[in-house]
DNA sequence: TTGAAAGCGGTACCAC
DNA sequence: GTGGTACCGCTTTCAA
C-alpha cells in the first residue's frame, strides 16, 4: 500500500502538496499537480479511509437504514445503491433499525455515533420521518430522500413519476383497443397509490373512456383482497371489463389467479398489467406487462449528489426520474364481439 | 467522544492499561481492570473504529459480498446478518460483485484493499467459489460460509438441516392421513434439491408409502415449470395426488393456481406445502405450510465466529441448523372417498 | 506556492 | 503489572 509519503517522494515534493492535490485544493501550480497525479497513478495510490475518517472524524462510507432489506422494494434499492457506490469508488454500511420501535432514536444516534457516517441515503419508509431527519440535521449529517411517500419540504428528494407510468400502462391498454378497463389500487392512504390511480383516471379520461364504479377496486397491495377485488369485478360475464390494471404486480397476480379459476385466459379473455417489475411478474404465467422503476438510475444520483454536492443543482427540490413500461404476454387486444 | 486518555485520566492509569483492558490482555490486575471498565462505562466510551483501523491496518467490519441483495435469499441472509451485526456491536459493509463477471477477482482485491476488510461472511453463489475461498486466504481474510450448496471440505460453513425438514413436512401430511403424496422438485443438481427430495423419499419409505414416478415432477424452483408439472399431475382425478409437496414456495403457488383452475379447492381437494417461507407463501389464498429456514440463528452464527473466534470450538467444519415447519391453511386431511 | 510539524485515537515495543 | 513513547496515514495551522 502506497501512503501520501511514497507519492511525495516519487514526485518530489511534501506530502502536504500531495495532499492539496487530493483535495483539489487552488494554490498548486499546474505543474506540480500534473506531477502528482502521475506518481499517484504509477503507484495505485489510495487515500486510506481510516486515516482520513480519523482525522477529520467523519467516515467516507455511505450509511443507509432499513427496516427490512428483504423486502422488494428496499432490496432492490440496496442493490441499486451498492452498484452506484462502486461505481463512485465508495462504500456503503447499512444498519437495521425497527420500524415504529421505541428507541429507534438511540439506535440512529449509536449508529451514527460509532460509525462517523455523515452522509446517508434515506428511504422508504425511515424518509418520511421528519424527527429522523431533524436527528440528522442536528448530527451535521447530509442525505438525501429516496422515493419518500409525502414529498418532505426541508429536503432534497429523488422519486420517481409513477404518475406518468401508469398513465402510459393505461394508455397501452386502450391502443390495444381496450374500452372497459377497471384499476385495483393499493393501500389508500399511499401516495404511490394515489399517483396511480390518478394517471389510470386522467388517460381513461384523455382517450374518452368511463371510468366505472365498479370497475374501480381497492386492493391494498396485496394478493388476498385485490384477488376478492378480482373476483367481483368479474363476476358478470355481460358486466365485467376486458383489461384490468392492477398497482402491483402482486395484486395483478391475483387478478391472474382469479381469471384462471373463472375460466378465462389470460390475455385473450382479460388483460393484465401490473406495476413494480418484481420477482412474481416474470415468476407466474403468463408474465405479466408491468412497469419497472428507475432504482438504478435513482441511486446513481443519490450517490452522486452525495459525493459530489453541487449547492446549485442540488436546489431541484423532487426530482422524479422516468418508469419504464415493460409489455410482455399478459395484455392483448380484447376478444372480438 | 470520549478517548482511551479520558478513560485513563478518570481511572488513574496510563492509557496502556486501558488498551489492555480494551484487548482483555492477560497482565491486568482484577481490581485495576474493574476501575478501568467502570471509568469506561462512566464516559460511555467506545474505541475509535477508524484509530484501531489505521494502526492494525485492518477494519473492525464485517464484509458481505453479494450478486443480487434484491434475491429473496440473499435479502433475507443479509437482513438477518445485520441484526446480528447490531447485537454483536459491529457493523456490516456489503460488495456488490457480478457472479461469473470475468473481473470478479479485482473487484474482490479492490473491495479488500480499500475497506482493509479482514472478516466476512459468504453467502451464495460466492461461497461456492473455491477461486474466491483461495483468494481470500491469500489476502488473509478469515470467512464464514453461509449454505454453500457444495460443501467445502477446506472451510467452516453454516449451513441448515433441509432434508431433515423436507422429511418433516411429508411427515406432517402423511399424519393428516395423505397417503397419495407428489413432490415436485427444484433445479436438479443444487443441493437444495436433492436434501428435500431426500427427506421426502425418507419420510414416504418410512410410512410405507409409494413413490410413484407420474407423482414426482421437476418443477426447477420456477412457477411456469411447476404449474405444466402440477397440470400433468392433476390431469386424471383417478390418479392424482392428494398432497403435493413442492421444493419451494413459489412451485407451491404454482400447484395451487393449476388446481384452482381445474376446479379444485385447496385444501379440501388437494393439500399444498411449500418451502422457503417467502412472501408469496402469505401472498396467495390460501397461505400455505411451508419450511421456515434459520436465517437469524444462522448470520447470528455466522457473526459469532468472526468476532469472537473459538479455534476450539470452530473446528465444527459443518453446523446444521435446523429448520422450522410453519402449517398454515393450505394442508388439511384428504379428502373422504 | 510550498513545507515542517502537530495531532486525530488507538496499539505495541520496551523499560521499569 | 504498569507506564512512556513511537507510529499508523492523513489534514491543517503556521511559517517561509
Amino acid at each position: 500500500m502506497a501512503t501520501i509519503f511514497d507519492v511525495a517522494n516519487r514526485a518530489g515534493v511534501s506530502i502536504k502538496t500531495v495532499s492539496r492535490v487530493l483535495n483539489n485544493a487552488s494554490n498548486v501550480r499546474p505543474q506540480t499537480q500534473k506531477k502528482v497525479q502521475l506518481a499517484m497513478r504509477e503507484l495505485e495510490y489510495h487515500p486510506s479511509f481510516a486515516a482520513r475518517e480519523l482525522r477529520s472524524g467523519q467516515s467516507e462510507a455511505i450509511g443507509i437504514i432499513f427496516s427490512d432489506p428483504s423486502g422488494g422494494f428496499q432490496g432492490r434499492l440496496h442493490s441499486a445503491a451498492l452498484s452506484a457506490c462502486r461505481d463512485a469508488g465508495c462504500f456503503l454500511t447499512a444498519a437495521l433499525i425497527e420500524e415504529g420501535s421505541d428507541n429507534w432514536a438511540d439506535q440512529l444516534a449509536e449508529f451514527l455515533n460509532r460509525t462517523r457516517i455523515r452522509r446517508m441515503i434515506l428511504v422508504p419508509p425511515f424518509c418520511d420521518s421528519a424527527d429522523l431527519r431533524e436527528q440528522l440535521r442536528e448530527e451535521g449529517v447530509t442525505f438525501t430522500l429516496i422515493s419518500p411517500s409525502i414529498p418532505a419540504a426541508d429536503a432534497v428528494s429523488l422519486g420517481m413519476n409513477e404518475e406518468q407510468a401508469a398513465y402510459e400502462v393505461t394508455q397501452h391498454l386502450v391502443s390495444l383497443g381496450h374500452e372497459r378497463i377497471g384499476h385495483i389500487a393499493g393501500i389508500e392512504d399511499h401516495v404511490a397509490t394515489q399517483l396511480r390511480k390518478a394517471g389510470f383516471l386522467r388517460a381513461l379520461a384523455e382517450a374518452g373512456l368511463e371510468a366505472r364504479e365498479n370497475w374501480l377496486g381497492v386492493g391494498a397491495f396485496n394478493f388476498r383482497d385485490a384477488r376478492d377485488v378480482a373476483r367481483q369485478m368479474l363476476a358478470d360475464p355481460g358486466e365485467r371489463p376486458t383489461a384490468i390494471f392492477a398497482a402491483n404486480d402482486e395484486m395483478a397476480a391475483a387478478v391472474c389467479y382469479t381469471a384462471s379459476s373463472l375460466g378465462l385466459t389470460v390475455p385473450d379473455d382479460l388483460s393484465v398489467a401490473g406495476f413494480d417489475d418484481v420477482a412474481i411478474a416474470t415468476a407466474i404465467w403468463p408474465p405479466l406487462t408491468t412497469v419497472s422503476q428507475p432504482f438504478t438510475a435513482i441511486a446513481a444520483e443519490a450517490v452522486r449528489r452525495l459525493v459530489e454536492p453541487d449547492p446549485e443543482a442540488d436546489q431541484g427540490q423532487n426530482e422524479a426520474l422516468e418508469c419504464r413500461l415493460i409489455i410482455r404476454e399478459s395484455t392483448a387486444p380484447p376478444p372480438v364481439g
